[in-house]
DNA sequence: TTACTGTACTCTGTATACAGTTGCCGAATC
DNA sequence: GATTCGGCAACTGTATACAGAGTACAGTAA
């Protein structure tokens, strides 16, 4: 849904509103990285006021997906490629003790859903590839990582990871659209369910790690690919 | 540095000088878990207009040291038994990939920096016992913690780990008051820092797991303890 | 042509006004 | 004495006004 006046509504606060807008225009690649964000403009979009705008911006800046430059410009946040690294090595800490928690914790519907999930992607694999399919499997990635988290049990860590996905999605946004390969997806998340689904916590911590370590290979490529064509991230 | 008007200055944005105003009185101990925040009260006591103290408070409400309950009313958060277990699991996956990269990545002054910690510790534990000396302990504890962060060059781990760091601090400065003991970190630290200063990457993580596993226990149990004199802090 | 300066414009930081909501208290009623 | 209703007080959400900082541009002088 593209940033437009008044698709807000007024049960929920402005201000929480303004942030899921802002949040998923950045995450959708709609305000592109680096573009300078003017609260002015952005609630003249939103039809807004400032106020809303501001509180919004705060939290987006508080989890660094809008960074402030030193004169107080505001610009959409820029991911490169040594923080995708590190964001990579931070993910492999996480997600590991992620699905350890889950082979623990995780309660039968949530197996379940990781399940559809695992079978909703390989079906798009099979399909014709196309921009729009990329963006689906990407988000279908996403969604079981983050069910994985949360089938942890483990809030804190949820929420730790949410943010790093977050981070993550900003980048890979920009990586996937033209490789559907930086997203082999098909037999790692098959294999993590399973063992996962057999409460093996030895071989889901083997195959997240697996998963992981070969995405950040896959990613790290293409970003030098995408380097080499257009300047759109840069090295930092 | 008590909550007081004008301890602000003109040359920061008053946003920022609240914000961190805030943190710090929620850290300190000055503002208690569960306290209510109501935004007229700390403009008043700020002698601000509410604006900033809002900016400031969403910021706080991003990384969960403030919480809103369903009538919008503001709180400072509460950290519960079950809380700490989890928010103790992350620290252990992330401090691990934290010193590991610290052997590999920190520089000679922050090594000398991290010796120099140690050996203040250890002054420390040596003087008299006082609930000052306790605080300068928890300090020097979370200093020494975040230094190794920073070592690893790992700027979003560092990131992550600060906002673990804080709140535990708002759990830990309410468990320590009495019992030192919950502070043993005298040869735990000193540990840690032989292994990173060798820059023999397995002691080290082996080092950073053994401190937070029986640091974990000793928090715990000293969480009992208070759960069962008074009722500072609830189960969740 | 170049360098400097004044000016107008844009944007942010901050304060404040106003409206809507929530919750409480007291009075009237049963 | 308990209960319910009206009204008041306390807060929050939102809009907006205003001031100050930064910036670009044009005009002028060397």
């Amino acid at each position: 849904m593209p940033l437009s006046p008044r698709s807000l509504q007024r049960n929920q606060s402005l201000q929480e509103q303004t942030y899921q807008a802002l949040r998923t225009a950045i995450l959708s690649g709609e305000l592109t990285p680096g573009q300078r964000l003017v609260e002015t403009h952005l609630a003249k979009k939103l039809q807004v006021s400032r106020t809303p705008i501001r509180e919004a911006l705060r939290q987006l800046q508080r989890e660094e997906l809008v960074v402030v430059e030193p004169n107080n410009i505001l610009r959409v946040a820029t991911i490169s490629m040594s923080d995708a690294v590190q964001l990579y090595d931070c993910r492999l800490a996480l997600e590991q003790l992620s699905v350890a928690e889950a082979c623990e914790n995780a309660t039968e519907a949530q197996i379940q859903n990781l399940n559809m999930m695992v079978m909703q992607a390989e079906k798009l694999i099979n399909s014709r590839p196309s921009q729009l399919t990329n963006f689906q499997l990407l988000d279908l990635d996403y969604r079981f990582h983050r069910l994985l988290a949360e089938s942890s049990g483990n809030l804190w860590l949820r929420s730790l990871l949410d943010q790093v996905f977050d981070k993550m999605m900003l980048l890979r946004i920009h990586t996937i659209q033209n490789n559907r390969d930086v997203l082999e997806i098909r037999t790692e998340h098959r294999r993590i369910y399973e063992a996962v689904q057999a409460r093996n916590s030895d071989a889901a911590t083997q195959a997240i790690k697996a998963h992981l370590v070969a995405s950040k290979e896959r990613v790290v490529r293409e970003m030098k690919n995408l380097q080499q064509t257009r300047g759109i991230v840069q090295e930092g």
